[in-house]
DNA sequence: CGGGTGCTTGATGAATCTCAACAATCGTGG
DNA sequence: CCACGATTGTTGAGATTCATCAAGCACCCG
């Protein structure tokens, strides 16, 4: 759990990227300076862990930049992968002090750590803070049940094809391009073995079905990372999903 | 959602079978007394459907008595369910009208049901029925993505296994039986196509791992439904689960 | 250049689904 | 009370999907 060099900060919360989305999102100026006086900054390089299931957390955490994953193990090794933390997420549960799951850096990773005790406090003493983690964790809440479909129900195509949508329109929605028309251009966050452990599928049947899409004109790649899709219509549909339906990450 | 008669209720939320487990559960009485004026109580005769997904939803609702699943349908039928309500489990989002699954009553169903708008309303005026829901949302979560590590990675064998556990250990703790000794013995709430639906398996497999589980005296049946574990380590092992890891419901 | 990591592709086999027939159970009406 | 149909569950045979094992390619970095 070793650090390195903290990236350059920003003066405060006020600039913060992840100011509305974040867990302190209705926070008041106020509670904002209660927040930053408990805050702290932590990076974590790449296929770094940040934690292993099990372990005490003494912290609770916003994801700031990069992307972090949360998977169970089990004894025999089998990986499941049951959340994707982006920027403006969650890590950590207050009133428990162990973690579940393990936590994974898979980018490079800053987080805005709170101590957990003062966090705690702050969260009996300001409703803000509660109600607005009670409304991510609800989304959250709906993001596994979506999940939970795809696992028990969508075939490996299906599978990766919802994968690239939900990264795709994650995508569009941050540059702000509308998704509906022109091509969606990305780099994909995961290896073939992470999206294997987030689909329930192994790497080879995640890399056949990525390139059996790319054959089927679905999806476009430039190297294999690079992704590039004309008609994100067409991808839904292989998703199995309600053309339109599903949620914005 | 037509009603039938409605059971016998008694005096107030005092004595409700709920009342320290529910959304309720840190109220004062106060606060419970302000509950009290927007509650009603609903019931369901096992079978019906309570809510249709996307449907609109005027009120939201503790399970008091009885069993209710939430599921998602695909456009072509597939069918998974992404959640089991037991007594004192809450269904609704406060701050969303729609509802994005079907609730259907498995066995004859209570529910305590608040109006929507004076519930959110007291959601931001006193923070305890907030903070329980927080809670509560928290465990929902958990128990979402131990299902998530059970759909992506788990065998069939061990998937009814870690079926038949949750609901051994829910039942032994219900009648505050000693769970690591004697025999634990209950009657399946749900069909082997709701098992399925659980699952992510076809009720045909569903049917043969139990056949499978049974034959090799690992629960013995009487009839369909009766479930006897005598050896609630030997079905745990079987589940595929950490020794005695795991949650109680 | 060599080695490592990440990725692709092929051959084979196992787990699970699908289709199909049939058995057991339960409620209902004659 | 019994016969009937409807529902629920069981079992078998064959098809399908995906996992496993194995080989080799592409790229990056020292």
């Amino acid at each position: 759990m070793a650090l390195h060099d903290v990236p350059t900060l920003h003066g405060g919360c006020g600039d913060c990227p992840i100011r509305h989305r974040a867990v302190c999102a209705r926070c008041d100026t106020d509670e904002l300076a209660q927040l930053e006086n408990i805050k702290y900054y932590r990076s974590y390089q790449a296929g770094q862990t940040v934690i292993w299931s099990g372990d005490k957390m003494d912290f609770v955490a916003s994801v700031v930049t990069g992307i972090a994953t949360l998977t169970q193990t089990m004894e025999d090794g089998r990986r499941q992968m049951v959340g994707l933390l982006l920027p403006s997420d969650f890590v950590g549960r207050p009133g428990r002090q162990t973690v579940a799951y393990d936590v994974t850096a898979t980018t490079d990773l800053l987080m805005c750590c709170f101590r957990r005790k003062p966090f705690e406090e702050m969260m009996i003493a300001t409703p803000h803070v509660g109600q607005r983690l009670l409304e991510m964790t609800l989304d959250e809440l709906d993001a596994a049940r979506e999940w939970m479909l795809l696992l028990g129900r969508k075939t490996a195509r299906e599978k990766i094809a919802s994968l690239l949508a939900i990264i795709a329109r994650r995508d569009a929605s941050l540059k702000l391009r509308d998704a509906s028309k022109g091509p969606i251009v990305f780099d994909l966050p995961l290896t073939r073995e992470e999206m294997a452990d987030y689909l329930g599928l192994t790497l080879e049947t995640v890399s056949r079905q990525v390139s059996a899409l790319r054959r089927d004109g679905v999806i476009a790649l430039e190297g294999k990372r690079h992704v590039i899709v004309n008609d994100l219509g067409r991808l839904l549909e292989e998703a199995g999903d309600d053309s339109d339906g599903g949620f914005l990450v």
